[in-house]
DNA sequence: CAACGATACTTGTTGCAACAAATATTATCC
DNA sequence: GGATAATATTTGTTGCAACAAGTATCGTTG
C-alpha cells in the first residue's frame, strides 16, 4: 500500500473518531437537559414504535442503534423515572415486555421538535447532496 | 424546512450514531488485545510525540482526540501499567510532566503496524476519493 | 510583601457500561 | 415424561467517565 493511501486512511480514521466524540458530547449535553441519556432515549423511541403491547428486552437490544449488553438495568432506570413499565408475558414467563408509560410518551412528544433542532444544529450546515454522501458512505462501514 | 430535508437530516444523524458505535466497538476490541483502552493509546501517542521531556497534563488534555476531563486517573493507569511516569516540574511545582517509559515506547512500536491494519480493516473498503470526501465533510462538523 | 486571585492538578462521589455467572422458564430429545 | 439443552432475563463485579469540590503552587497588585 502506498504512503499516501496509508496517510489517507489514518487521517480519515482520526476525523471519524473526532467527529464521534463531538457528536457524543452534543447528544449527551442535549439529553441531559431532558434528564435522560441518549441510550435511554433510544429505548423510549423503540417502545413508542412498539405500541401498547410493548417490546421484549431482547428485541430492544437488537433494535438499538448503539448496542448495550445490559438492557435490564437500562430499563430499571426508565422504570425508576416513571417512563416505562415492566410486564411479564403470560404466554412465556421468561419474557419481560417493556411498555412506555403516558409520562414517557409525553416526554417523547415534547422532545420531538427539539430533536429536529438538534439534527439541524449538528448537520444543518451541510447541503442535502453532502448529507446523502455522508449517510451512504458511513452506511457502508 | 421540507419534509425531505428533515428526513435526510434524521437518517444521516442515525447513520452517524450507528457508525459511531461500530467504530467504538472495533477500537475497543482492538485495544483490549493490547491491554489498554483507546483513550490510553491516545495519551501514549501524545507522549511519544512529546519526546523525553514529556508533556504536562493540561496539554495532554488539549491534544486528545476524544476529550476527557480527568487526566489524573487516566495517567494513574498508565503509571500503574508501567507505560508512563510522572515527574513534577522543577520550575513550576504545580506542573506534572508525564513521560512515556521504554516499556510504553515498546508497546507503541509493536502496535504501529497492527494499527495500520485496523485502519485498513475499518476503512479499506472505501476508495481514496470517498475517503477524502468523508474526511473533509466530517471535519466540517 | 502580604493578600487575593489564577493556575495545575488531585480527590470524592456518582452513574453508567462491559463481561461473566446465575436464575428462571421453556423447548427438545431419547 | 424426565433429563438436558436452549432461551430470556437478572445479578455480581469491575473499571471507566463525568462533574464538583479540594489542595498546592504561582502570579499579581496594592
Amino acid at each position: 500500500m502506498s504512503v499516501q493511501r496509508r496517510q489517507l486512511l489514518e487521517s480519515t480514521f482520526v476525523a471519524l473518531v473526532t467527529a464521534n466524540d463531538r457528536l457524543n458530547r452534543a447528544v449527551a449535553a442535549f439529553m441531559k437537559t431532558w434528564g435522560i441519556t441518549g441510550t435511554q432515549y433510544n429505548v423510549l423511541r423503540i417502545l413508542r414504535g412498539a405500541g401498547p403491547d410493548g417490546q421484549r428486552s431482547q428485541r430492544i437490544a437488537d433494535d438499538m442503534i448503539s448496542k448495550v449488553p445490559d438492557i435490564t438495568r437500562l430499563v430499571d432506570r426508565l422504570v425508576t423515572a416513571g417512563l416505562a413499565e415492566r410486564r411479564t408475558d403470560a404466554d412465556d414467563r421468561r419474557v419481560v415486555k417493556v411498555v412506555v408509560t403516558a409520562s414517557g410518551l409525553d416526554l417523547l412528544a415534547r422532545m420531538d421538535e427539539p430533536i429536529r433542532a438538534l439534527h439541524e444544529q449538528v448537520l444543518g450546515g451541510m447541503t442535502s447532496r453532502d448529507l446523502k454522501i455522508v449517510r451512504d458512505l458511513l452506511g457502508e462501514l
